[in-house]
DNA sequence: ATGGTATATTATCGCGGGCG
DNA sequence: CGCCCGCGATAATATACCAT
């Protein structure tokens, strides 16, 4: 296992420090609003997320009864950078169980404490004072990593996994959903389509997309996250955000709109739509540019992913750089003798 | 019409690492 | 040792959109 040289994995340590994001409330209703009904009865499992900070564990702790959720499981990472006012409640005394150290949370029922009619988070407070079970340290050795023994416990436990995972173990995280054959919902970067091991999973229909993908999303970070550009940083009520485009959400779990038709409009011309050098397909620049009429191969950019209707088009594979290998045709996709950024290539099956 | 903003698409560059 | 390759919670540019 150790067999990679020492920066390795100081590299590694630089990367991961900079994975503290905290998806905003919005974003998550957002998205969350169309899968109402596959998560009754569920086990839902939240983690990378600190609970006393993280807004997933906000959604799905205040809608439990609303989802009639079976369980909620979230556990946290070692330490918490970010600031006191980000807490979710007010008075932490006696909440965490160590300081710092990694922990998980199980809340198996909310019920309705304060007799005031609704379940909102002061329901949550009061569970976790006197239910002494449901916050627990977790082996300061695991650190709260997925990949540890016990955050893999609760793994199997799951039905569904919620969560804004460490962008730069994207690849590991999913591959550990996929084996462990979880339904999930998790926010991604666009440019991970274009990963090898990510790819496969799409074009094998095995993961796809949700609703609220691209467009820009606002991310709280640490106050002394670093942010160069001027345009993506925001301060509001002393929080700092980050703005990111390109951020979809990956899922296993249906969506309808993987059942609608994406209409198209265009006609295919041969002056229109031009052929790429040494490859049987034609280029089509934008995702609406598809035409209705053209039977062949076709290469589109990667945000048509986000229109995908697997009763519509066949996914061929992808022409991304000079990558070869499984579904990856290498840099096919160059006219006149300069490459395209990365193509998806498709089919269309009507 | 128009200017500012949001979204869609494409491009770049520095850096570590593998390899000859 | 030097070169090339892969990669990025990137960066920039081109459109689309929208309120005035």
């Amino acid at each position: 296992m150790n067999d990679k040289p020492l920066n390795t994995n100081l590299h590694k340590a630089n990367l991961a420090k900079k994975d503290e994001f905290y998806t905003q409330l919005v974003d998550i209703e957002k998205e969350l609003k169309h899968y109402k009904d596959q998560f009754r009865g569920k086990v839902v499992y939240c983690n990378c997320d600190d609970p006393y900070e993280s807004n997933f564990f906000k959604y799905f702790a205040a809608n439990f009864n609303a989802l009639g959720l079976k369980k909620l499981i979230t556990t946290t990472f070692d330490g918490s950078p970010v600031a006191d006012q980000q807490l979710l409640f007010k008075d932490m005394e006696g909440l965490k169980p160590n300081g710092k150290e990694p922990f998980k949370i199980e809340i198996y029922e909310v019920p309705d404490k304060n007799n005031d009619g609704a379940i909102d988070l002061s329901d949550i407070e009061w569970l976790l004072k006197h239910e002494k079970n449901s916050s627990t340290p977790l082996k300061k050795d695991g650190h709260g990593d997925f990949r540890s023994d016990e955050c893999i416990e609760l793994l199997k436990e799951a039905d569904i996994v919620v969560t804004n995972p460490p962008f730069s173990l994207f690849r590991e995280y999913v591959a550990q959903l996929m084996e462990y054959n979880k339904k999930f919902l998790i926010l991604g970067d666009q440019n991970a389509i274009t990963y090898k091991e990510i790819f496969k999973f799409i074009k094998e229909n095995k993961l796809w997309f949700g609703y609220d993908n691209g467009g820009t999303k606002w991310f709280q970070v640490p106050d002394d996250y670093d942010i160069p550009t001027e345009s993506r940083k925001k301060i509001k009520n002393g929080i700092k955000y980050f703005s990111m485009g390109r951020i979809m959400w990956y899922t296993n779990l249906d969506t309808t709109k993987r059942h609608e038709e994406f209409t198209l409009y265009k006609k295919y011309s041969q002056e229109e739509y031009l052929k790429y050098d040494s490859f049987d397909a034609i280029e089509v620049s934008k995702v609406v540019d598809i035409p209705k009429d053209y039977t062949g191969l076709m290469g589109v950019p990667i945000t048509f992913l986000d229109k995908y209707n697997p009763d519509q088009f066949e996914i061929v594979g992808m022409s991304s750089g000079n990558i070869v290998g499984e579904y990856f045709f290498g840099g096919v996709h160059i006219i006149n003798g300069k490459m395209k950024y990365a193509r998806v290539i498709i089919k269309n099956k009507k």
